[in-house]
DNA sequence: GCCGTTTTCGGCCCGACTGTTTTCAGTCG
């Protein structure tokens, strides 16, 4: 039993991973040797449970995850059991860590950053800075003066150090939106759809992706870098241009003929890994994918739509949420794909607050917005004593609350507002609120939100505790992790061992559609929904206007497979009910 | 370094754009 290096996260193994691909790439290495360690970085990085979990287990082969062979799983147990790895340490002690940063800067890559290093002896930001501001960086073969120029404006951003922010999905669609409007009002297209990862709805957007078909393409082109909210043009062709948009974001543009618009829209949609898969089932088939279509020769036997390429590769067609080479091409060849859940199938939303504790709308107008939405019923779930800055809930104001709920019910037809509570799970693992109060409750939706450093021991056994109390119906946001601006990585939890809990004792699990939230996050919804779990969608509103959350709720189910099934919500509120812990405790199923 | 519907060796996705070049390498997505 290997001993294991506590704390190695996913990402930290990846991190190193990738790391390596970076300085073998510098020192000019087999740029396939290069990919394969990025390869492994993404597979470790995407994992639904903790790497250490499984060299600790040892019951899985990690070769048989993707992109793992022998060499590099025996390197993730060196690495998961030691804290580092010997290859990585010596890459840093041949190639001047400082030259990763160098990496960064927009038009720099590996065989320049080699170049400057060789050349100049430059490892650092600052010495490139120097470099340049002596003239000596311009006397390089190659390095001419717009290369110098840009190398110039990296260096003097803020943030060099982090990397650009990718926007919260939510910020990206507010931008998507205000483009595309500009667009349209320009005219002068058929047809347009915004690609990439914001069609793909992950949590968080690095660039915007426009396709459009037009007969007027270099009007609509002439339109888009001369958006008012662009900052500077990033380049321009004859098929297509890039701009950086005020807050860092880039925006693409690519102009796509109606008969290859399917091989661009996919092409452009991706994610890159399952374009690459695609191309390679292509091959084998002595076909060719590019973003013009599917050739066969120079002949093109597809591309006018993505189903049609799809088909012609014996694939069922792929939701563009499903498209990140996760196994779904297998599900797609064999016809197992899921039913994913759509916005519509949604019947209640079952975690908001009023201005009785954080929120900033009434009961009335909370319910009121809901059933503009065409909700069946709602969950008002206001925080606990515990969480005091929010005027958390006592049992005395909750009743209060719970007495005003049932006088709005019995004035309303057709629309049912669940006496409900956010209750927290107290930091030695008791509720928040004694047990013949979150009796009386319809729906009991349990969550951390103190005494988030303790070990993943202390935490662990808290949602456990949740979890097998017989009225806590559903664990919200069971990561605790934060997007944006306020971002945080998720608690130190044994998600496995949770999941597992949550099967057996019949808890749901929650996916938290705030957008800063997104929580459960995808993988671990997918990891759940093979483990046999059930979840519940919500948007955490705090006002009327959070209320449309929803969306991202459902983005996040749809990109971790579920279907309406695995989802209580989606069903009416007699089912719902039937559906909870407490009503099978209760034996109200007989 | 990974991987296998022709394979355990010999492949490994594909094209646009830029800058600095007179025909292309590097970078990017």
């Amino acid at each position: 039993m290997p001993r294991i290096a506590s704390g190695i996260q996913n990402s930290a193994v990846a991190q190193i991973f990738d790391e390596v691909a970076d300085l073998l790439e510098i020192q000019g290495e087999n740029p396939f040797r290069v990919r394969a360690y990025r390869n492994a970085a993404r597979t470790v990085r995407d994992l639904p449970e903790a790497v250490t979990d499984l060299v600790r287990r040892g019951e899985r082969d990690l070769t048989e995850l993707p992109s793992i062979g022998t060499d590099i799983a025996e390197k993730i147990r060196t690495i998961v059991t030691t804290g580092g790895l010997p290859l990585h340490k010596e890459l840093c002690a041949k190639v001047p860590p400082g030259l990763l940063q160098l990496l960064r800067i927009p038009g720099l890559g590996p065989k320049r950053v080699k170049l400057l290093h060789a050349k100049l002896k430059i490892t650092s930001a600052a010495d490139l800075q120097t470099a340049l501001d002596s003239g000596r960086v311009g006397k390089i073969k190659g390095f001419g003066p717009k290369t110098q120029e840009q190398m110039r404006a990296a260096l003097g951003q803020k943030t060099m150090e982090a990397g650009p922010r990718r926007l919260l999905l939510f910020e990206a669609e507010e931008q998507a939106e205000a483009l595309r409007r500009w667009l349209e009002d320009g005219g002068s297209f058929d047809t347009l759809t915004v690609a990439g990862s914001y069609r793909r709805r992950r949590e968080t957007v690095g660039d915007l992706d426009f396709l459009v078909t037009s007969a007027a393409t270099a009007n609509v082109i002439a339109r888009f870098t001369s958006y008012p909210g662009a900052v500077r043009v990033i380049s321009k062709g004859e098929i297509g241009a890039a701009i950086e948009l005020q807050n860092g974001l880039r925006a693409d543009l690519r102009a796509l003929e109606p008969d290859a618009y399917g091989a661009g829209l996919l092409y452009f949609t991706g994610s890159k890994a399952h374009n690459i898969e695609l191309r390679q089932i292509a091959q084998a088939r002595d076909l060719k994918l590019n973003e013009y279509g599917l050739f066969k020769g120079s002949r093109r036997v597809a591309g006018r739509t993505e189903a049609e390429i799809y088909e012609y590769l014996g694939l069922d067609f792929i939701p563009p949420e499903l498209r990140e080479a996760r196994g779904e091409i297998a599900l797609a060849r064999e016809h197992r794909l899921p039913k994913l859940v759509e916005l519509a199938e949604i019947k209640g939303d079952l975690q908001m607050h009023t201005t009785a504790t954080d929120g900033r709308a009434t009961l009335e107008e909370m319910a009121a917005g809901a059933q503009k939405l065409g909700y069946e019923y709602i969950a008002i779930t206001d925080h606990s004593k515990r969480v005091s800055m929010a005027l958390g809930f006592d049992a005395a104001r909750l009743r209060e609350q719970w007495a005003a709920i049932d006088k709005l019910n019995a004035r309303t037809k057709g629309f049912t507002i669940l006496k409900s509570i956010e209750m927290d799970i107290l930091e030695n693992g008791e509720m928040d609120l004694p047990d013949d109060v979150l009796a009386e409750a319809d729906y009991v939706v349990a969550t951390i939100h103190y005494g988030l450093n303790q070990s993943s021991e202390q935490l662990t056994h808290r949602l456990l505790a949740a979890i097998r109390h017989p009225f806590v119906d559903a664990i919200g946001h069971p990561t605790g992790r934060r997007l944006g601006r306020r971002e945080r990585e998720s608690y130190a939890v044994d998600f496995e061992t949770v999941v597992r809990a949550a099967v057996e004792s019949r808890c749901l699990l929650e996916i938290d559609g705030h957008p800063e939230r997104m929580d459960l996050p995808d993988t671990l919804a997918a990891a759940g929904k093979r483990a046999g779990a059930r979840f519940v969608l919500s948007t955490d509103s705090h006002a009327v206007n959070n209320l449309p959350f929803m969306k991202y709720a459902v983005d996040v189910a749809r990109r971790a497979g579920l279907e309406s099934r695995d989802i209580l919500n989606t069903r009416s509120l007699a089912e719902f009910r039937r559906g909870l812990k407490r009503a099978v405790k209760s034996g109200s199923k007989r």
